[in-house]
DNA sequence: ATAGGGTTAG
């Protein structure tokens, strides 16, 4: 390019005015990158120079590069110089309003052109589209006396990049009727909206006159066919018609390497990528980005490594992805690594690298060196409001979190999401739900990632009101069936004692993973249902695919523990490294003494408890003292006492353990004497609390202080039913 | 008017 523009330069002179403004013209239109426009910026200065400049068709092919590489400033200075306007360049300051997002002035320039043509209609159109100004956008479209194919195409992608896909079909069906035939544009557009609807039939509708008008072997429509089958989950359709095309590009291989990362087989995905033809750096960010966002950040980290030793320039793209691989990995270091040479390259500015940045300083910890990315960047979108909010969040910050998200301009769902991440992150529960409530009101659109804190936060509150409110919302809309709610709606109701529904729940599920399994065992084994969740255990290995893990031993340990099945729980235990490939953890340990010390079998609860390979955690000693207590053991329960104490030293739990232990027993004398001892240590102990709910108000009660405003009265009716108990028996 | 890739929440 360099090289065209210096023989450009000195032919000049020689060459006559009319091929030289061709020429020109031909390399304006070419310069279509931040490189190319400096040399388009040099020419500019020449052809001022020779007195060229305001040519009409040079300038607005100036116009044009500029507008095309939103340069503000030149298009403004260039728009200045026009003082007979010709409908190209009218055209052109419409577009530049619409470009700077002024759709008022965009508006009342195009309705005071003396005269337009289709481009005029169909790039207002498009332009309030892009800014989703919809019925501003539609109010044009019935007017334009025009209508060709381009119109059509204009209004109909625009729809679809609105979300508004059932409107873009219905338009699309309204072209056909009046004549118009579709090109490849159209039907791309009209595709991507059939997988928006994820309505194959449709698509099918759709490819039938794809074959008819002939376009079947168009690449690019041939691609966005490929995209389509992937996904509504059709996957051999894909690979077939994939493997059907004459004729692939970059995208092809792309979109089918995507479709192996769709169905998990990672290795396949690197096996297609080793083996395509051709590879770009859109190739290369797409492997990347893929590889982080399937959980495998070291892989992505090292394709990174790959793609320079290759000498491939990575894009932006590249660098936001390898930042967000190493954000997951907490690689702070590295991250700050490549954060100097973002910043040395000039890419330090942009949203998405940004926006990684943020993450990754928050991620590691550091919200004052996010924060200080996060006020470096000039343009801000609710991507990178949404990393910061979400890193303060993470950092239990909740403050400044609460403080950021009310200076979103523009808040979307997971703006919201993240401020409710923020209160779960510091068990504010409560608040966490009147968050979700004023999302709603708020008319935002809630997701699945939604629903899943929401229940959440219903599940630590035990509010089963909430929680059926919440699970209600979340079949309104929709996402009942998604595996992350379901997960959570069977721990709510499991955690809120309703353990038929949790069980109806998890019933109904198409498919199941381990954490769906898990929560419920678990919620079996912690309502009772110890033998239920035994048997559901059983069930698990024998249908499903799924390996337990060591938190689904835990509450396999934990029912045996509670329905006496003392040998089963032990030989489970003794297998788990064996069968199931897992290790025993202290709280496995705890388990067991849990359950021997239950059952009466204390001497074997205190060998075991001296001869496991951890530190016995306190809880464990505290449950051999309590079955001390229970079968009346006082030799043994001395001696446990004992070493509780000394534990206590160290760890203030044990204290805490005492103390309630001595309570269970009565011994008031000893509580006192553990408390004092607390108290002489410094060591506070988070209050008891309990709570009900009565007509959508939670009620709270603190073991210490007498918080609830009608505390008097409460216990003034708890004594007159004491003494109606008491009555009774005398 | 334009298919494929990138950042955030759970």
């Amino acid at each position: 390019m360099r090289n065209t523009f210096s023989t450009l330069f000195s032919i000049s002179s020689r060459k006559s005015l009319k091929a030289f403004i061709r020429k020109s013209a031909t390399l304006l239109e070419n310069c279509t990158n931040e490189r190319l426009i400096r040399h388009g910026n040099a020419l500019h200065c020449h052809l001022i120079k020779m007195g060229l400049s305001s040519q009409k068709y040079i300038a607005v092919k100036l116009l044009i590069m500029y507008l095309d590489s939103r340069k503000s400033f030149e298009i403004d200075q260039m728009l200045k110089e026009f003082k007979g306007f010709n409908l190209v360049v009218h055209n052109c300051l419409v577009n530049a309003n619409l470009l700077w997002g002024d759709v008022v002035n965009a508006r009342r320039l195009f309705d005071e052109m003396p005269e337009r043509n289709e481009v005029s209609w169909t790039a207002l159109v498009s332009g309030l589209l892009k800014h989703g100004y919809v019925d501003e956008a539609m109010f044009y479209f019935v007017r334009n006396p025009f209508l060709s194919v381009f119109s059509w195409t204009a209004t109909i992608s625009g729809l679809v990049q609105n979300g508004l896909s059932f409107r873009a079909m219905e338009l699309y069906k309204k072209m056909l009727r009046s004549g118009v035939l579709p090109n490849d544009i159209t039907f791309t557009s009209i595709i991507k909206a059939c997988i928006e609807l994820g309505d194959l039939e449709l698509g099918k509708g759709v490819i039938a006159l794809i074959i008819k008008v002939g376009f079947e072997d168009d690449v690019c429509v041939s691609n966005s066919l490929v995209t389509f089958f992937l996904r509504l989950g059709e996957m051999d359709y894909a690979r077939r018609t994939f493997d059907r095309m004459e004729e692939k590009d970059v995208v092809s291989w792309t979109t089918i390497l995507d479709m192996h990362v769709e169905m998990g087989d990672l290795r396949e995905a690197r096996r297609i990528f080793d083996e395509m033809p051709e590879r770009n750096e859109v190739t290369w960010s797409a492997i990347i980005a893929r590889f982080s966002q399937s959980g495998n950040a070291e892989e992505a980290v090292r394709l990174f490594q790959e793609m320079v030793q290759d000498r491939f320039k990575p894009n932006e793209s590249c660098y936001s992805s390898v930042i967000s691989a190493l954000a997951s990995l907490e690689a702070l270091q590295p991250g700050m690594n490549i954060h100097a040479h973002v910043l040395k390259i000039g890419m330090g500015t942009n949203v998405f690298v940004g926006s990684s940045l943020v993450d990754l300083y928050c991620k590691c910890g550091n919200t004052k060196d996010g924060r200080l990315v996060f006020d470096s960047l000039p343009e801000k979108n609710v991507v990178c409001w949404n990393s910061m909010v979400s890193g303060y969040s993470l950092n239990g910050q909740l403050a400044e979190a609460t403080k950021l998200f009310n200076r979103i301009p523009q808040k979307n769902n997971i703006s919201w999401n993240s401020l409710i991440a923020g209160h779960l992150a510091v068990d504010k529960f409560d608040e966490a739900f009147e968050v979700f409530n004023g999302m709603i009101l708020s008319g935002e659109q809630p997701n699945k990632s939604t629903f899943s804190s929401v229940l959440k936060a219903c599940a630590s509150l035990a509010s089963l009101e909430k929680g059926e409110y919440a699970h209600a919302k979340a079949l309104k809309f929709g996402f009942h069936h998604d595996i992350f709610v379901g997960t959570a709606l069977v721990d709510m109701y499991a955690k809120s004692g309703s353990i038929k529904s949790s069980q109806k729940i998890f019933n109904r599920m198409p498919t199941k993973n381990e954490v769906v399994w898990t929560a419920m065992i678990q919620g079996l084994a912690e309502n009772g249902f110890a033998e239920e969740s035994l048997h559901l255990f059983e069930e698990m290995e024998r249908n499903s695919s799924v390996p337990p893990n060591e938190l689904v031993l835990l509450s396999v340990l934990f029912a045996c523990s509670h329905c006496g099945l003392v040998d089963k729980g032990l030989s489970y235990f003794n297998s788990m490294e064996e069968v199931y490939g897992i290790k025993p953890n202290e709280r496995h340990y705890t388990s067991v003494v849990d359950m021997l010390s239950r059952s009466g079998r204390l001497c074997e609860a205190e060998e075991f408890i001296r001869n496991m390979p951890y530190e016995a955690e306190a809880n464990a000693w505290a449950a051999l003292l309590s079955g001390c207590k229970t079968f009346g053991n006082e030799t043994l329960a001395k001696r446990t006492a004992e070493k509780l104490s000394e534990l206590a030293e160290t760890k203030p739990g044990g204290y805490i353990l005492l103390s309630n232990i001595y309570a269970s027993g009565g011994r008031w004398v000893d509580v006192m004497s553990t408390r004092e001892l607390m108290n002489q240590k410094g060591i506070k102990k988070s209050g008891g609390c309990s709570w009900i709910e009565l007509r959508n108000r939670v009620h709270l009660f603190y073991s210490q202080d007498e918080t609830h405003t009608q505390s008097t009265e409460i216990y003034w009716v708890l004594q007159l039913f004491n003494s109606e108990i008491q009555s009774l028996f005398t």
